[in-house]
DNA sequence: CGTGTAAGGAATTCTGACACG
DNA sequence: CGTGTAAGGAATTCTGACACG
């Protein structure tokens, strides 16, 4: 689903990572959450996947830069974990 | 997806229903939501749709026993609606 | 019976900043 | 650079109850 309906809390417990991480790529435009009228952020299951695959990305000694770059060349490095994205 | 991860405000939006009456068919036993530590409700895609087939079969007549009774007979009228419930 | 609402509190999330390195 | 944390506030959700019918 690409419905964006997940809180950042469910987000943490799905990548194990902390809300602080998750937001922080998006402040690197990694990813884009829709947010509610009151601001609060949702993600969609494709989101999910995304975070996990720029976490793997980041231990592997990638930068948040380096990534935007991967995910702005089609057919990059990281597409086939991103699907349809 | 079967995964509990949307909060009820994101269920109101997606069924067009109130917090009250997605609560009250849970009250009745019709949905079976998952908390988190906190006690906030998390449900998942299909209890959206389920939510949506409760909500039409009400408008329908039936009342709230009817529905478990339904529910609980296998291959009953909502079985089709409800997937793998 | 199914749903609305006001009430008060608790859990969740938000932003901006300081910190380390 | 990527992440942790304490701070204060705002949005979200919770329960139990009274109401109507």
């Amino acid at each position: 689903m690409d419905k964006k309906v997940i809180s950042i809390g469910s987000v943490c417990e799905m990548t194990g990572l902390t809300e602080r991480q998750i937001r922080y790529y998006e402040e690197r435009k990694l990813i884009f959450p829709e947010r509610t009228k009151g601001g609060n952020r949702k993600y969609s299951f494709e989101d999910v996947e995304l975070i996990k695959a720029i976490y793997r990305q980041l231990r592997e000694g990638q930068n948040t830069f380096e990534l935007k770059q991967l995910m702005h060349s089609k057919r990059g490095a990281m597409t086939k974990l991103r699907e349809v994205e």
